[in-house]
RNA sequence: GGUGGGGUUCCCGAGUGGCCAAAGGGAACAGACUGUAAAUCUGUCGGCGAAGCCUUCGGAGGUUCAAAUCCUCCCCCCACCA
């Protein structure tokens, strides 16, 4: 089997790591455990969080023990490495309700069972903490000299926020979860964003101060798109893994609008399929990039939500904006159904309007409100006098149209704002109690 | 604790009594061109069934015909000094 190092750095998850070569052969060596820390700071975890991921992920598929830190008591005083302003601080509560949600999100990619990976919170360790004997035992093997040198501060030393003490303590207690990962699972690996590198250095040195032992390091580059924007981020905020806060549908139609540019990298990272058949889509053009698009989609989706909601997530998408044949040649090793495209638009944003209103008349900006399309009645209205509305396909011409049951087709209507923001309006007696929370999601 | 500088619409940032729903840029949205791509050009970008009206410039009061702009108190941030 190749080494992991190799796979994870023709896969493109490698910026930088500590001494290559006994970092090589450590890896050589056996079975190993890694970690990685992920921040508790909301109950899910994001398309930002999925190099790590997917990277622990890879590590388990070697044979290696991937060991996923929740940042319980970290997460009480808040990583100020690469950000340019403080962060709140969250509650013990909050905190501890965001781990319950981030063990489930990871379980759907690394297998928890017999001990094959780990997940431990360090708030375990972290809260039994005595200050003093803190600040003796580990406080006193690090310089501030050299902390403040650190890229990781640097930023926000020069920031007008500054940093304050319960940040600048950070880096202690990163580096002492890596030195009591070590002493309860021998690890020796940790991995994380190339933010992290002056915590993972940190922790290395306490090791080999305290322990007396190599430890290693590996950070991952910050994925941005070929335009230069950060990952991961769409007008509605972060996509996010959690199907209630970002649906399998929307997850889909995130991966899909994939800059051309991104494509091969993107299914290098997100998808497991083999980097040589990846790499025969690096000059695929028109169609069949778009026909690549949709395996990322598709793979993306399925690692995410299971391949049941990728292919709900696939067949709305072919219903909405047309059905494509994705050949054989293109990926062979994806499960994308390719021939036998269904359409099924089960998972297009859809809500419900009450028969009777219907049969009245609803005016079509209201109805494109309400569909949560645009954010207000005005923005409706401007939607529609700059020709951006549509429904049923057929552009709406004038702000005061009224729909009715005339416009049903199939016992629905579709409506669309510019050409890819779909929504389905279907009529039923009785209106459902959480209409409005579909709604909003539309 | 002292002194000085700040907190403006999603973000950055201009505005120092009416011409301000507030310049400029970014983001975003739509149109054209396309391939559910990028780039480019154009338009939009607080709310209201659109007339006029309402709400917004850290918070609460006040002065004025009129306040983002002036006054008072409070909260928060930054820098230097202690």
């Amino acid at each position: 089997m190749k080494n992991i190092i190799e796979v994870l750095r023709e896969r493109g998850f490698i910026e930088q790591t500590t001494h290559d070569s006994e970092l090589f052969n450590y890896l050589e060596s056996g079975s190993v455990a890694c970690y990685i820390g992920f921040d508790p700071t909301a109950s899910s975890l994001h398309v930002g969080s999925l190099v790590p991921i997917m990277s622990l992920a890879h590590m388990q598929r070697h044979g290696h023990r991937p060991v996923a830190l929740v940042g319980g008591g970290t997460g009480l005083v808040g990583d100020p490495s690469g950000k340019t302003e403080t962060r709140q601080l969250l509650t013990k509560a909050q905190v501890d309700d965001n781990v319950v949600g981030i063990k489930h999100q990871l379980s759907r990619f690394l297998d928890f069972s017999d001990g094959k990976s780990q997940l431990l919170n360090n708030a375990d360790w972290l809260s039994e903490l005595k200050y003093i004997p803190f600040l003796r035992d580990i406080g006193k093997h690090f310089s501030v000299n050299r902390m403040i040198k650190s890229e990781s501060y640097r930023m926000r030393l020069e920031a007008e926020d500054g940093l304050n003490f319960i940040e600048f303590n950070y880096m202690l207690l990163q580096a002492y979860d890596y030195l009591e990962l070590f002493d309860r699972t021998g690890c020796l690996l940790q991995m994380g964003g190339s933010d992290q590198w002056g915590n993972i250095v940190a922790g290395i040195d306490l090791i080999r101060r305290l322990r007396q032992k190599t430890a290693f390091g590996i950070t991952f580059p910050l994925i941005t798109t070929s335009t230069g924007a950060k990952m991961g981020k769409t007008a509605r905020g972060a996509v996010w893994l959690d199907p209630e806060r970002t649906t399998p549908y929307e997850y889909f139609q995130f991966w899909i609008n994939t800059d051309d540019a991104d494509v091969a990298r993107f299914l290098r990272l997100f998808t497991f399929l083999p980097v040589n058949e990846i790499a025969t889509t690096e000059n695929l053009k028109d169609a069949d990039i778009n026909c690549a698009k949709a395996v990322l989609a598709f793979e993306a989706t399925s690692l995410a939500h299971g391949i049941e909601e990728a292919i709900k997530a696939y067949r709305a998408s072919a219903g909405v904006f047309g059905a494509r044949v994705i050949s054989d040649h293109i990926l062979p090793s994806s499960n994308i159904p390719r021939r036998d495209v269904q359409q099924d638009d089960q998972s297009v944003p859809h809500s419900f309007v009450s028969c009777g209103d219907l049969e009245q008349g609803v005016p079509v900006f209201k109805l494109f409100f309400n569909s949560g399309l645009t954010a207000s009645g005005g923005a409706a209205r401007r939607l529609i006098e700059q020709g951006g509305a549509y429904v049923n396909g057929v552009r709406v011409t004038s702000v005061d149209y009224m729909i009715s049951d005339r416009d049903l087709h199939d016992g629905e209507i579709l409506l669309s704002s510019g050409k890819k923001k779909f929504h389905k309006i279907k009529c039923s007696d009785i209106v459902p109690d959480q209409n409005q929370g579909a709604l909003k999601n539309g």
